[in-house]
DNA sequence: AATGAATGAGTATTCATTCAT
DNA sequence: TATGAATGAATACTCATTCAT
């Protein structure tokens, strides 16, 4: 027996909406999975909708808290940012299940609020900010910088989906090689 | 009034598939998108899977046409074959409404029969081709295909439904420098 | 099969409401009741509180128009303006089914919208019209008037829901004797 | 803290029962009046069938024990048996919050067992005593009972209900005039 | 061929009741 | 004894699909 049904059934939904999405998983079948009766889940979640924007809020925070952990300094080469970016983001893909790929496949939906919205907005931020910073160094591109986030978090979240479904090998090195093109990608050469 | 009612439904489908995906839209809202009965529907389709298959196949078919026309030839430079493939699906989504992002967010939905994979696959294998071409040439980095792949094609949906959503504008000359960044990312330093 | 499914629905779930109240009455019943799928309901009325409104209003309507039927001219005598109320009442009671009992029974629930309660005061209105101009005339009782009222009518729907129920037969000759001791109740002695 | 959670469920239900009725009330919406956990509720009542149940037939006892209290002898006048029901009726009425508008409203529901149904049968029968002994006695209509008992009881009903609800305001000596009208409709003229 | 009213199986949500603490 | 979290059967409501017109 769980300790806290609020968190299996979180659980539950992260996986079920990654792989059906929302309108494609129905709330008893995310109480079968968390291992919960069906009434249980509305004693943690108003409704469905409120289920999903708490699950893609606490997504967005550990991403977030994830990208926030062992900063290098403002002063550190873009490079050496743009690194810890991308391998923040990875490790954060292969830790947390189908977490990437639930943000990516519903970071569009209509039924996420305005809260939901901004954590989002912010998390983008993140990256943005290595990125305008390394366009005033004449380090990247001088491109929009939602075409450069476009290309970099495009990329990540097709690689890291990959990698989930098994059409792509996790091997030793590949990783840092595909670092190094995401920032060939944007670099100025 | 139109003349193929067929193409009405499958026009409806398309746009109300990328905007709230297959589970989120209902039968009667594409009727009433496509200016038909909710039953004329079931004229042309058995049901609404097969509307979506039809419809998937229909966009990848499509897409797959216009990555043929004016195909280089074998022997041309890889760059030249990268910035066909490139330009061709750009050209593609700039023509046809939704169609990339709702193929991009359908590709792996539980209710896409064998065939609509296979067409699937047989269209990512034109990109597959080029790059296997040019990692024998040395030209491109020795990854694994599919994780090249997924660079290319992830960066382009990312890119194309941020201009559809308004995100990103497509200023003169953007394009082309986008191109050159997605080739820079896979191309061998 | 009926014309008028509107009409069967709204039939049926009068007779529910009547017995066994809007909440002890589930909307299958009500379709089954009817004749019609469950769903049926749902295209002629947005939700289960929209029907009790519409039902709700449609009865007060019909006594309303009932009780301005052949009315005798503001300047007839006062008795005979009770006693036109009492038997267009009585009339009411008598031609639909169980409308009196279930307007009695849900006049104070608190899913009534505005404008059902509206409807039900220009109802008691009518009453009042003619319980105040008797008391100007010195006819009845200077009581207030939702005293008279309460008398008048909460006598009446009692009486009509024993009919209803078979505790109280009508024979001929009661319905007038008991109209005389409704006035007696509220005239001057 | 209360001495009587018994009581205080009971004080709840009647509360709740009275303005939305049985069906519309959740036994946690009890618990929550009453102060006490929603468990709490069963271990006095097996189910919410047995609360209304034990509820109405409290509340039948405590209105026929006002009833049997300072009873005038059997050979008092009518009159004076007649005023000592409206008074006792009344009396209760203001007593105990919403038990005259509980019983009314809930004296027909298909929820009541024969216990209850008897009950209530013993309280009419208390006034149908008075009415028959005044029938006998030529001072009171000679009418059905039931229609009497209807008329004098639903008067009544309706009058506290507006009481309560604040729709009639209770002065002095207005009690002593409406059970003057109420005696003045029933008596012989 | 086309329609859209009708259906009922399926989905989200509620609530009487239980039971571990 | 008292609690309130947990349950799942029951309820309101939706929607893919059918079919009479």
């Amino acid at each position: 027996m769980s300790k806290n049904k609020r968190m299996d059934i979180l659980e539950a939904a992260l996986e079920l909406f990654a792989e059906r999405g929302y309108d494609g998983t129905t709330v008893p079948t995310i109480a079968d999975q968390a291992q919960v009766g069906a009434g249980t889940i509305y004693r943690y979640f108003a409704n469905k909708e409120v289920l999903v924007n708490s699950l893609f809020q606490e997504c967005i925070q550990q991403l977030t808290n994830t990208l926030m952990t062992n900063v290098p300094p403002a002063a550190a080469p873009i490079r050496e940012r743009f690194k810890h970016i991308f391998f923040r983001i990875s490790e954060y893909a292969g830790a947390r299940g189908q977490a990437l790929t639930f943000i990516a496949s519903h970071s569009d939906a209509p039924f996420l609020n305005e809260s939901s919205r901004e954590m989002f907005e912010q998390f983008l931020d993140l990256i943005r900010g290595v990125i305008d910073e390394g366009k005033e160094q004449g380090m990247i591109c001088p491109l929009p910088s939602n075409a450069l986030i476009a290309m970099v978090y495009g990329a990540m979240v097709q690689l890291f989906n990959m990698m989930k479904t098994g059409a792509l090998e996790e091997t030793p090195g590949l990783l840092a090689q595909i670092e190094e093109c995401c920032w060939n990608a944007i670099r100025v050469h």
